[in-house]
DNA sequence: TAAGTGTATTAATGCAAATAATACAGTTGA
DNA sequence: TCAACTGTATTATTTGCATTAATACACTTA
């Protein structure tokens, strides 16, 4: 099976970082499960016409993360699910990110409410209907 | 007046990005009103040690967003508050902020009913206790 | 008119993303 | 064993963008 990546050239976000990303997603929503390998380096690569190198680096950094596990000659794989940040790490991370959100939003002048009940939906959303691999 | 602007540079975040961000929440939440005046160019670039092209880009993004109004020979001026999205467009930037804020929070492993109750809290304090000017 | 506004232009610097071309080391299966 | 895969590391180069810099210009106001 072949996992659909959707990768934008030219956009702000690095690729590496849009590769990391969709994996990740993947893992949150269960589309990607433990034990589950990833395409190769190489076989990636030619498949979204990017570098290797670039594919290397986003498996590289998921690999610190501990999301995956890499194992030279064999490939890379889904790593256990496990807690990797502190509790306090993971809710400074949180609060980076509501900032971040806030920031974006706040100026379009709609109501808290609202907001909230969108995300909501959005989260629910989010966690179901998982991307098609 | 002055305002505090807080900058880091060196972030990944550019600094008239920064710039921008700040003044922005300050429109959001109340700090700057309709007709108040902005620092000129040169002044806020020497009060921030930062280029005036810098300063000069924040503002010119903000003015083609609508927040502000400038005037050569006057200053920059926040705008009157109107609608500068269509309902359309706000809502699509509102979609893209709630996919990031979820790529960027899914992997924590925190309940989604957590996320959202720190929302709401978050989001109010938002509101209310605004960065002071 | 002088001093302050915003704006525009051009050049130079620095940094990071991305490509490219290799080389190396571990694993697997014929 | 060996060929064909894996991931990893290194170096060089290109490219684009953020930033600084130095001006110049046009508008406004006292």
């Amino acid at each position: 099976m072949s996992l659909r990546f959707d990768i934008t050239p030219g956009s702000p976000q690095p690729i590496y970082e849009q590769i990391e990303g969709q994996i990740r997603r993947w893992i949150a929503t269960g589309t990607l499960k433990e034990g589950d390998q990833l395409p190769s380096v190489r076989a990636l690569a030619e498949q979204l016409t990017v570098n290797p190198n670039t594919v290397a680096r986003a498996y590289s950094e998921l690999t610190a993360e501990g999301l995956v596990a890499s194992h030279a000659g064999r490939g890379v794989f889904i790593a256990a699910r496990r807690q990797i940040y502190s509790e306090e790490e993971r809710l400074r991370r949180l609060s980076c990110a509501m900032k971040r959100f806030f920031d974006e939003t706040a100026f379009l002048d709609i109501p808290l409410a609202e907001i909230l009940r969108r995300l909501e939906a959005a989260g629910t959303d989010y966690f179901t209907h998982s991307p098609k691999p």
